[in-house]
DNA sequence: CTGTTAGCGCCTTCAG
DNA sequence: CTGAAGGCGCTAACAG
């Protein structure tokens, strides 16, 4: 079907596309019964504008680049829910790119974001990205960036995160407080920074002198973890205790613990978004580690910088986390 | 910055915006002299095609528009890899659009995906669509939609599911060739036929005369799951068996076999795909539902049914599933 | 082989 | 208040 343009509107009412340009766009300059009659005529005949003329004049898309290095993690979805509650409400679209957690993927993604004119890009980092020159791209091309989740410690672009090390911090002075006398600490790919944070609150809950033994061990996925468990709860006959610093190493290491029969001896908490985890038997501890409103706060900031009309000054923002037992 | 156009180029080199157009394009009405010396320019200004300009002009987006009903489930996210792992090939972006299980919002999206030119839709009905009339106009403004997972039955649009009746009859058979003397089934929510389709095939396992007892219970949600299923083991004690119609339910009704000490006397079989439950204890069989190989095979359809020159014949694919133990 | 012209659909000066 | 003209960046006839 051929769509119908404002041309088809003009000639129909014998005015000019200028006209009902601005009839259309509620322009002052324009008498109230003209704009009736043509505002009545484009809803019969179905007139929508077409986007794509729009956004070639307006130089703007409305649309965002979302570029997720694990797309299968559980929490993205949430993410996903609460960037797209906002961007719908303001007209905005969301194209989601998946690294697959390679950094020349990565890079190809935002070259593509700035090719096709994306409006703005919030970035989960791959695990190998080390520096960000990658992104220097969008800089050229005006395009504002919003790192999230997994980043790496910079000043340049806005980043939204959760206190990784306080989080793991926290919960593992939780461990301590229930007379946990040694613990194990599960953690995520080791090349994360995200990995690094957690491990680091980890340890500093044990405090300077340190009476309590602790383990480590860092899993790139779920198998992994069950597997690094296993060995480690055969090694250390004496865990009674377990962090893990995602639901994904959860997984993996409740299995483990499941197989030996330890769950109910093996005191856990965990960082986690609250789904699954609620469903656990026995109860398990956790921090709560929100996607929605992650998402929520990543579109508002993207939308902030995308909108302004002088260059915004970053923000770096942590965001509260709530320990749920 | 401004970005550099072929009118740039075509003023540097003194020649049309034409030649420029060709050259690039590689259009073989151009000298090879020419060429080369227009795609160095363009390299070293680093040009790169305004594609809202193209899309102008080409009348197409190559967008894709993804309306999911509930972006929470667990396989979306595969689905949605499989997805992106085709439409990334062919430059195809894809748009994600959550309808938040309302068929009204459904309707909403679909208007939005034609107004902006999406070049074609992938839909997952919510549960209270029971017809089509709101994908007309999808077919005024001649864009293809594929219908997958949460379907209802039609002969209009291709649809792409697992044979949910065959495959909830495959697991049930299962148990009851284990043994089972009451066997358990939990589903999802009643207003999907998806749900009936399994329940069709659930029920169609205990063949004619049925001397086997069995229970069935709808949850809505995860939570509703372990209600229920904590309610259905309380009331019949003999409840030897249990088939779950997708990971969600599962989720709530293994909590609740578990708070009841049932894990290991309740037999389980699921429809899963496959990622989850690999790390149950004890382990538990399964009719996998791969969203990869699904989104895999909506993208390649969806495609064939965009680049088709003439109206292509829907098609009503049910995918293979295998049963894993 | 290259240039000219026109147009995709819309918005935005500039006139009147 | 309305019309005319130009342009966003690109492609596609039509000439020569």
């Amino acid at each position: 079907m051929k769509r119908t343009t404002i041309k088809d509107l003009a000639q129909a009412l014998q005015v000019n596309v200028s006209t009902v340009s601005r009839a259309l766009n509620n322009h002052p300059d324009v008498s109230d019964a003209l704009r009736e009659k043509i505002k009545q005529l484009a809803e019969a005949l179905h007139y929508t504008p077409n986007l794509t003329a729009v956004y070639l004049q307006s130089r703007k898309t409305k649309t965002i680049g979302l570029i997720l290095a694990e797309i299968g993690q559980f929490f993205i979805p949430s993410v996903i829910q609460g960037i797209t509650s906002i961007l719908d409400a303001k007209g905005y679209k969301l194209v989601i790119l998946a690294s697959n957690d390679k950094q020349s993927k990565e890079a190809d993604l935002i070259k593509m974001c700035c090719y096709t004119q994306m409006d703005g890009i919030m970035l989960s980092l791959s695990s190998a990205t080390k520096n960000l020159d990658h992104l220097a791209i969008a800089n050229e091309y005006d395009i504002p960036i919003i790192l999230f989740d997994k980043i790496i410690e910079q000043r340049k672009y806005s980043s939204i995160t959760i206190n990784d090390a306080s989080c793991a911090e926290k919960c593992t002075s939780y461990l301590l407080q229930q007379q946990c006398k040694h613990i194990l600490g599960v953690f995520g790919n080791k090349d994360l920074s995200l990995s690094i944070n957690r491990l680091n609150g980890f340890t500093k809950a044990f405090g300077i002198k340190n009476p309590i033994a602790f383990t480590t061990v860092f899993a790139a996925n779920i198998q992994e973890a069950k597997q690094l468990v296993q060995e480690a709860l055969q090694t250390h006959a004496d865990i009674d205790g377990m962090f893990c610093m995602s639901d994904e190493v959860l997984i993996g290491a409740t299995s483990a613990l499941h197989a030996q029969q330890k769950l109910l001896t093996i005191r856990t908490v965990c960082i986690s978004d609250g789904q699954l985890i609620n469903y656990h038997v026995p109860p398990i501890a956790y921090m709560k580690h929100d996607g929605a409103s992650m998402g929520h706060a990543v579109a508002i900031q993207l939308l902030h910088e995308i909108e302004a009309t002088e260059k915004v000054e970053p923000i770096f923002l942590q965001m509260d986390t709530k320990f749920v037992q």
